[in-house]
DNA sequence: TATATTTGTGTACTATAATAAACAATTATG
DNA sequence: CATAATTGTTTATTATAGTACACAAATATA
C-alpha cells in the first residue's frame, strides 16, 4: 500500500525548506521576522510545521525569491484543466 | 520595467484555480465547504483573493489531487538548494 | 416569467494565528 | 571553558481567520 502524502507532511517540508532558505542566507529566525514584518515566533511556528497564514508563507516564499514559480505553478495547473478537451 | 508578481496576485490566482476546480466538479461552495468540514463563507472568501490559513488552503488542494504537486514542488526548492555546489 | 439554486455581503461570535516579553536550553564563537 | 547568539517554549494579549445565520443579488432551471 502506498501511503498518500498528508497536510501536515507538506507543512512539515514547508518548514524545513524555510529553515533551510534562511540558513543559506546566515539569517536568523529573528532577522527573517524583522525582514518580514513578522515576530520571531511566527517563524519559529512555521518551521516547525505548524499551521500559518498564507500571507505569512507566501510572504516568506517572496523574500527566497520564490513567488514567481508559485505563480507559475498555480497557473499550470489553471491551464491544463483547460486543455483537457485538446487531448 | 518588468512589474513583478504580487503575494496579492498570487492570493487572486489561487482563488481563480479553487473556483475552475471546483466548478468543473460541479460543486456550489456549500458542497466544498462541505466536503471539507469548512464552511460555506471561508471558500467564498478564499476564492475571492482575501487571506486564509495553511491548512484551509492545503485541505482545498487535496481534494482537488493537487498536494502529491505540491509536495513535490516543494521538495524540488529543497534539493536544487543542496545541488548548487555541483555546479 | 416564475422558481430554485447559487453566490455575494453583512453582523455577531468563536477559534486560533500573530505579537510581545521573558527565560531555559542549545549551539556557535572568543 | 566562558560567553554570546540562537533557538525552543511558556504566558498573556491582540488581530483576524473561521463559523453560523440571515438576506439580497445574481444565475440557472422549470
Amino acid at each position: 500500500m502506498i501511503d498518500s502524502i498528508t497536510i501536515k507532511a507538506v507543512k512539515s517540508r514547508l518548514g524545513e525548506l524555510c529553515k533551510s532558505k534562511r540558513q543559506s542566507y546566515d539569517m536568523s529566525q529573528q532577522d527573517l521576522g524583522d525582514a518580514l514584518g513578522l515576530s520571531r515566533y511566527t517563524i519559529q511556528k512555521f518551521e516547525s510545521g505548524k499551521n500559518a497564514t498564507l500571507d505569512t508563507v507566501l510572504k516568506i516564499a517572496n523574500h527566497f525569491g520564490l513567488l514567481q514559480s508559485i505563480f507559475k505553478g498555480v497557473n499550470q495547473v489553471v491551464d491544463e484543466q483547460n486543455d483537457i478537451s485538446l487531448y
